[in-house]
DNA sequence: GTGTAGCGTTGCACTAATGCAACGTAAGAA
DNA sequence: TTCTTACGTTGCATTAGTGCAACGCTACAC
């Protein structure tokens, strides 16, 4: 005598779509062909499926099936169960193709040239239909306000209803133009080169901070815009802290430190680079095409 | 870029458990506990559906999950499935639970004593609730007139919307008491020995028509009762042919023939022994598990 | 700071599910 | 009869799915 000791079995719902196909065909091997799946694979569910019930469902003979009662009064439950799983199915599907329209993303403007534009090509290659408006800018906007479906920030926004992911970290370093990084050779004190730095509205930035703190130089040039800094550091107009990623872009090259002032340089600020959006905007498809997109390719290991 | 070249993956019914699952609870590892799965089987398949979806339905951090508006929008829908579902599960579970009432069998008295009456025991420890009703008969009882919920037979019925099953298969063999066929020793010719066999009534029953066919002798008795045929053996009045099965349950020893009389004897009948019932009662559980237990315990290879 | 706890994810060994091919049975054709 | 065909089932090698344990990350307590 052996009977099974466990029919708490729980029901797949699987077979349910595998009960069904079988009530359809005349034979396993059709029911398995609709399925997906071969013959035996059907002929051991199902003979699983009658365990799990009690109950015999289908009579097998060379025939083929024949439909026992208790199987044609489970039928037209079967069906409903189908009906509602072909709407959850096409409400999927429904959500999946609207990867179309504007997405409106919000950064600074060295992320949008240096990130964000080095990715658009692929983006549109994978969604044709979208588009993108960046609008660059120092400032935080707001997004409850829904100025942007998308912003990338390097402070974790706190309050609101927000989704935040951390992408990456990138560490700021001491640039300047080739020629005058090879002019400067090895920087022996901070003021032994001329400056670009941060104007007074930012000057809580963490570079702005770090310069007033450790150097006490005075800049040849002061921009709140690290669009501008760049573009005079690129013209030899001086040295400057840039994140690393923005240098490479730029073709700014570091400038050697003398062993002294390496200690301070070590204390050159750390940016963190944060995807935030609304949460009732996550899920839509056109934003959660951009987030999947910059999640993937934008996203790295911390650095240490 | 190794993006995935199929999508055409079929959405598994039991997805929408997880999702449903994932909705109610606010982590992975909760959500896997009701399903009774690990949650790292849940992340996984997780992440399988919203690849198969091509969207995001939940957004992952360390507090926990927090649903897209894509799953949000999903989740009445799946709701609804759940329903069906548990509507199927509850219809299945009806069924199942039904195994008691009156069964009625209708078959050969042999067979009823040597077949169906040792199994009872066994049948009744399984189903307590579970009663039934021999009705023995040489005649053929109608099925269809619900004279019956189950037959025995010895000859496949062609008619009507029935299910019919092949239990096994049994040779006939020529016996006697044990010590008449002591006496008689071995069988030289037919009538060294006194015949009991078939009246008029069921000439027609394989062992009748061999007889008259292939050993031309007078019945010292002749009864339509099979069991009174064994009786009389078992009395000592003569030989007679009788299915091996009954031959053994009843005491009856098979008769040693002469090398003159085998060739003869080689087209002894064989009589198949067939399940029957209408299609309706099939799945009926109290049918159903009468059924289930004679091919489980009746059923024999075929005896070539 | 530094540790701790909770979360989702990943590596790996293992189990269960599957496909393929061979088999046993039964009905009809030659 | 024998052969053929179609059916469901079973054995076995392979694959996909799973659980456990370790990991990385984040927040919070200290």
């Amino acid at each position: 005598m052996q009977r099974k000791k466990a029919p708490k079995e729980a029901l797949r719902w699987d077979d349910v779509r595998l009960f069904l196909a079988l009530c359809r065909a005349r034979t396993v091997g059709e029911a398995g062909r609709t399925l997906g799946v071969d013959s035996s694979t059907v002929s051991r569910r199902l003979n699983a499926l009658e365990e799990a019930l009690a109950t015999t469902l289908f009579d097998r003979n060379h025939e083929g099936l024949s439909a026992t009662k208790a199987a044609e009064d489970l039928r037209p439950v079967a069906e409903e169960t189908e009906e509602a799983m072909l709407r959850f199915a096409r409400a999927a599907d429904g959500l999946e193709r609207e990867v179309s329209g504007l997405v409106r993303i919000a950064c600074p403007p060295d992320v949008a040239n240096v990130v964000v534009t080095p990715l658009l090509r692929e983006l549109f290659t994978r969604h044709p239909a979208l588009r993108v408006e960046i609008a660059p800018g120092e400032a935080v906007i707001d997004l409850t306000r829904r100025e942007a479906d998308l912003a990338l920030r390097t402070v974790r926004p706190a309050q609101g209803d927000l989704v935040v992911t951390r992408l990456t970290s990138v560490r700021w370093v001491l640039v300047a133009a080739v020629e005058l990084a090879q002019g400067l050779g090895t920087l022996r004190a901070w003021d032994d080169a001329p400056w670009v730095s941060w104007g007074a509205r930012l000057s809580m930035v963490g570079a702005a901070k770090w310069l007033e703190a450790h150097a006490k130089v005075e800049p040849v040039l002061r921009s709140d815009s690290l669009m501008v800094q760049i573009a005079a550091a690129s013209a030899g107009v001086g040295v400057t802290l840039v994140p690393e990623p923005s240098a490479a872009h730029y073709g700014l090259v570091p400038v050697r430190l003398a062993p002294s002032l390496r200690a301070a340089a070590a204390s050159w600020p750390t940016d963190e680079l944060f995807l935030v959006t609304q949460r009732a905007l996550r899920g839509v498809p056109r934003v959660a095409a951009v987030w999947d997109l910059l999640r993937e390719r934008a996203a790295g290991r911390t650095a240490r």
